[in-house]
DNA sequence: TGAAACATTGAACCATGGTTCAATCTTGTT
DNA sequence: AACAAGATTGAACCATGGTTCAATGTTTCA
């Protein structure tokens, strides 16, 4: 352990399946840095960075932004273990969470609604859908002549 | 109520809770267009052009994109009732609300491991969370055996 | 009549999370 | 040595869904 491997982007990136291309905008984003470089003046990365990558891509898949993640790396790096700072993020976080799966499962009825509509339609030839998605209007639509 | 009220781009945006630029940069994505100009080349709009706005706003709720939108836009200004291609877009959108869903809620599981986690740490005085979140990787990692 | 409020246009800009490019250099293998 | 594969850089580009700007024209109200 006393000379950990280093790798290049290359390997670096394949290991945490993402594009180079990627890991040097993260870079540039200051999420994550090479710990040297080449003679040739290649990036040179050790295990760390494939932790810090990892740990990235993990929180990106739990929806926080980069510059969450920016923060959330800055606290890693830290002495001090801000543990209220990070609970803060992961609460705001989890109530975005809990609202948009909210949201989500409202959207989840009116489409399927939408969809029994469009199926009922489809037997009787109309398309009551389209209709229906604008469906927030009031029901007094005795118009006639729409437009020709 | 033979002669439809016509209001200019302000009160129609304003109705459909909107800003204005938005109603001109739908236009420019051709998904709304005045009824007519003024004398003075104002745009002017009816009844119609407020439910095509708000069935716009709907289907962005939906999760539809503006591309989407444009699609059932067409639909719904053909005079063939083409329940089958509304039917699947709804059907994409719905698959992928489901999957959100799923997603979101593993996410809020994890958030809310993680925030205890953290909430324990900082009664003993360190931050488990920064290294939890990154604990997709396995615990013996040895050999770099090309996996994938 | 005049000021205030509202509308017009095209173009540029914003944020997010990246990707692509071209020209050049380094490394690994034979 | 030579070739391919891989890395370097900054800059430009992409998609999405808009917003902002500046200069100018129109309406409305008092």
């Amino acid at each position: 352990m006393t000379l950990a491997k280093r790798f290049t982007i290359g390997p670096l990136a394949k290991q945490a399946g993402v594009p180079t291309s990627t890991v040097r905008y993260y870079e540039r984003r200051g999420l994550l840095r090479p710990d040297g470089r080449s003679e040739g003046n290649y990036r040179l990365y050790g295990e760390e960075a494939l932790d810090r990558l990892r740990f990235v891509r993990s929180a990106q898949a739990a929806g926080f932004t980069l510059s969450n993640i920016s923060a959330l790396l800055r606290f890693r790096d830290g002495d001090a273990a801000p543990c209220r700072e990070v609970q803060d993020l992961i609460t705001v976080r989890l109530a975005q969470v809990v609202e948009q799966i909210d949201h989500l499962e409202l959207v989840e009825r009116m489409l399927g609604k939408w969809r029994t509509v469009c199926r009922e339609a489809e037997r009787s030839g109309r398309c009551g859908v389209l209709e229906g998605l604008a469906a927030k209007k009031k029901k007094s639509p005795r118009k006639s002549g729409k437009h020709p």
